[in-house]
DNA sequence: TCGCTTTGTCATGAT
DNA sequence: AAATCATGACAAAGC
């Protein structure tokens, strides 16, 4: 695996490049075995759904799609699998070897468009022209020859109007300023998007030429070459349109082609680019507008009616009578075609006659009821004729058209449009960036540590415990490292220790012998500050981790050595009067506790009198006679001691589940933004889809023929999916029928 | 001086 | 039952 993917990176893909630099596309995921993952995944990576796991780096995983070696994100990983498997199992259905792809033959030899198709003959086959058409995106907008032509082959992508081949930069600058603008207001349009598509067409063609190859239609492709597309700006819908390019090559070749092109469109999403990125938001806004808009229009009868509406010589009317001297299409199993009136049971496709004729079209296997479960789990039984035949067709010829005809990929895509709007306005709303999401993604996944690492907390203690500057025993070592944050913390951190040797709460035993053997009693109520600060800076959590451990060791209590050493003057300097000093600020620093312990003469530290255990500390003043005041006050330092540092301690929980609730907070806008992104690349993937599905129909209806060898008017028959993954061919009436009955299916349930 | 934050303390209830 | 812990509330201190 790795060595054919190295072989096609390197090999295939380069010579795949040269040729679509110099304009002549070939497929090479044709011949990629359809276990390797697409040759665009290999090249450009998985689709922006999966983008974001990062698994560009396809090369150093086992099958292409791996962990990233440093961000190992499993649930994304998983995830981005799981969306893979499932855009996979979706793209079953379609052809996978065989598109009519031919857009290229068509192609004005003068087009300059991008330098490529020196010649119309390029006749690569079907290969060629593939790529071009294929990505309606894409920006073929470049060449003013072209431009009849690709506007047709943006329409396609619901993209947007065509773009006057006569724009000057400055028009296009203006344009892509007010592109811009409109996007900034929500309204996203690709209509504008001249520019941004050219910058893309390079990609987005390679894109193509992987994404497009699945679908191409081996061998029969020449067929569509001679049909000319156009689409609808707004709707995406495609069209049949004549144009006037030469296909006398073609249509040589395949006399049928000579058809109208109305009945095969090429109907490839300008989604098919792979160059989206899943942080492209305003890619995806584009792309979601462009389906909104593809949506709305598909209801759009004025829209049919131009998509349908045919010129004088009624092109439609002609398409069917075109070839009548043509064989009938061998290609096609349509033997029971002659029953007009066939009735559901009628399958095309269905699996007694697929071993008929079908054997002998290799193109039309492919329509075999194997794949089309998914197909029909997607669009059950679906009127296809509505689908991809809007009534208006029937208008142009010149046949009463019907009531329009639900589109069940339409409603689908209505209410996931719908979710998805209020989703990405909500977003947009929240100005929520993909980005950031993925940001936080990364930060968190690395952070999880925040409260769980107690390493910090032995240092801490004994920078605690070496509260006196004068002793050299436990305050020598006291980390250095607190000593920044706590020297510019508050003034009373300046404050010296005096020989006394007031320290903070600490049970080691060391310091406890020095302040027992020096009487110093007290604490330094000051230090916890210093932690607080640093606490307190998000940058600087590292204090957090053994706030967890606080527990009984008050590792919290900062080291006031560091301050020490960070405050205090050379020591030469406090030759004189230092001693005086000292004592001023260590009284100071002294808690009213350790003033009344000192007051009361409590033979022992105040640290001892809080923190050792119950037993220990019976027996501490087991050893001393003490009087009642200054046992009670030794149960009052105790009590407030320990309450004090369960203040603390419940202070710092406090404000751990704070941050936990906003890390929780971000997780969650974190997968919510994931998922809107997945939410995206399914809809993307559904109107591929289902542009492909409506290419394939006209493809395969536009291949039938009836006992006389004429072909079937689309005004009058229809196909129809039925629910066992067969095709029908129905009369339009039967089909209309049908078409109401699921489009009242759905209210009902909705009731 | 006012407002805010931090910290210590108390009271209370839970463990 | 005593000790300890947790926490709300309050006030002092500091900024």
């Amino acid at each position: 695996m790795l060595s054919l993917k190295k072989y096609l990176t390197e090999g295939l893909l380069q010579f795949t490049i040269l040729l679509s630099l110099i304009g002549v596309r070939v497929d090479v995921d044709t011949y990629l075995t359809s276990q390797l993952p697409p040759l665009r995944e290999i090249i450009l990576g998985p689709s922006s759904a999966y983008t974001q796991t990062q698994f560009h780096n396809l090369r150093n995983t086992l099958d292409g799609y791996g962990v990233h070696p440093k961000s190992i994100d499993l649930d994304n990983y998983f995830t981005a699998r799981r969306l893979l498997s499932q855009v996979r199992a979706l793209d079953r259905f379609q052809v996978p070897t065989t598109e009519v792809n031919a857009w290229l033959v068509h192609r004005d030899p003068e087009g300059s468009v991008s330098g490529s198709q020196p010649s119309s003959g390029l006749t690569l086959e079907s290969s060629s022209g593939l790529q071009d058409v294929t990505g309606p995106d894409n920006g073929v907008r470049e060449s003013e020859t072209e431009q009849g032509f690709s506007e047709d082959l943006e329409d396609l992508g619901a993209v947007a109007p065509p773009v006057s081949g006569d724009l000057t930069k400055e028009d296009i600058d203006l344009i892509d300023i007010l592109w811009r603008q409109d996007i900034d207001l929500g309204a996203g349009r690709e209509i504008f998007d001249y520019s941004h598509r050219q910058k893309e067409q390079d990609v987005d063609k390679d894109l193509q030429d992987g994404a497009e190859q699945d679908d191409t239609w081996s061998g029969e492709g020449a067929e569509a070459l001679a049909r000319n597309l156009l689409v609808d700006g707004e709707t995406g819908e495609s069209f049949p349109a004549q144009f006037p390019a030469d296909i006398s090559s073609i249509t040589e070749a395949v006399p049928s082609e000579s058809e109208p092109p109305g009945l095969q469109n090429n109907l490839l999403s300008p989604l098919l680019t792979g160059t989206d990125s899943p942080f492209d938001l305003e890619q995806q806004w584009q792309d979601l507008m462009s389906i909104m808009e593809m949506q709305a229009m598909e209801v759009n009868t004025s829209t049919n009616e131009i998509l349908y509406s045919a010129p004088p010589g009624d092109p439609l009317s002609t398409n069917y009578s075109l070839a009548p001297n043509t064989p009938i299409n061998q290609n096609v199993s349509l033997h029971q075609a002659s029953l007009g009136g066939c009735s559901q049971d009628f399958s095309l496709f269905s699996p007694e006659v697929e071993s008929l004729p079908v054997a002998s079209s290799s193109t039309l296997l492919p329509l075999v009821p194997s794949n089309s479960t998914s197909l029909n789990s997607t669009f059950g039984s679906t009127n296809l004729a509505g689908l991809f035949f809007p009534p208006q067709l029937n208008g142009t010829a010149n046949d009463t058209a019907g009531p329009e005809l639900p589109d069940p990929l339409g409603g689908l895509l209505d209410e996931a449009m719908l979710d998805e709007i209020s989703l990405m306005d909500l977003a947009i709303e929240e100005g929520f960036n993909p980005v950031q999401a993925s940001q936080l993604e990364e930060e968190f996944d690395s952070d999880s540590g925040l409260s769980l690492d107690s390493s910090h907390s032995p240092s801490s203690l004994s920078s605690s415990e070496g509260s006196s500057s004068s002793s050299s025993s436990s305050s020598s070592s006291s980390s250095s490292s607190s000593s920044s944050s706590s020297s510019s913390s508050s003034s009373s951190a300046s404050s010296s220790f005096s020989e006394e040797g007031a320290v903070g709460y600490s049970s080691d035993s060391e310091t406890l012998d020095l302040e027992e053997a020096e009487g110093a009693v007290g604490y330094q109520p000051e230090y916890s500050k210093f932690c607080r600060m640093s606490y307190q800076d998000p940058s600087q959590l590292s204090c957090l981790p053994y706030l967890e451990h606080v527990g009984h060791n008050h590792t919290y209590n900062m080291a006031p050595s560091a301050l020490d050493s960070a405050d205090l003057p050379p020591p030469g300097a406090l030759k004189k009067g230092s001693k005086e000093k000292q004592a001023d600020f260590l009284d100071k620093q002294m808690s009213r506790d350790e003033h009344r312990a000192r007051a009361m003469k409590i033979p022992f530290t105040n640290d001892k009198i809080i923190n050792l255990p119950v037993e220990e500390f019976n027996e501490l003043l087991s050893k001393y006679q003490l009087s009642e005041a200054q046992l009670s006050l030794i149960r009052d330092i105790r009590r407030r001691g320990k309450n004090k540092m369960a203040a603390q301690n419940c202070r710092k929980r406090k404000l751990d589940t704070i941050l936990n609730l906003e890390r929780d907070v971000e997780d969650l806008q974190r997968d919510k933004a994931r998922l809107l992104r997945e939410k995206v690349e399914f809809l993307r993937s559904l109107r591929q889809m289902k542009q492909k599905v409506q290419s394939l129909y006209q493809e395969v209806f536009g291949r039938l023929r009836d006992e006389n060898g004429r072909p079937y008017s689309p005004s009058q028959y229809a196909l129809q999916y039925a629910g066992d993954g067969s095709v029908l061919l129905i009369p339009r009436t039967l089909a209309d029928q049908q078409a109401r009955r699921q489009e009242r299916k759905p209210k009902d349930r909705r009731k």
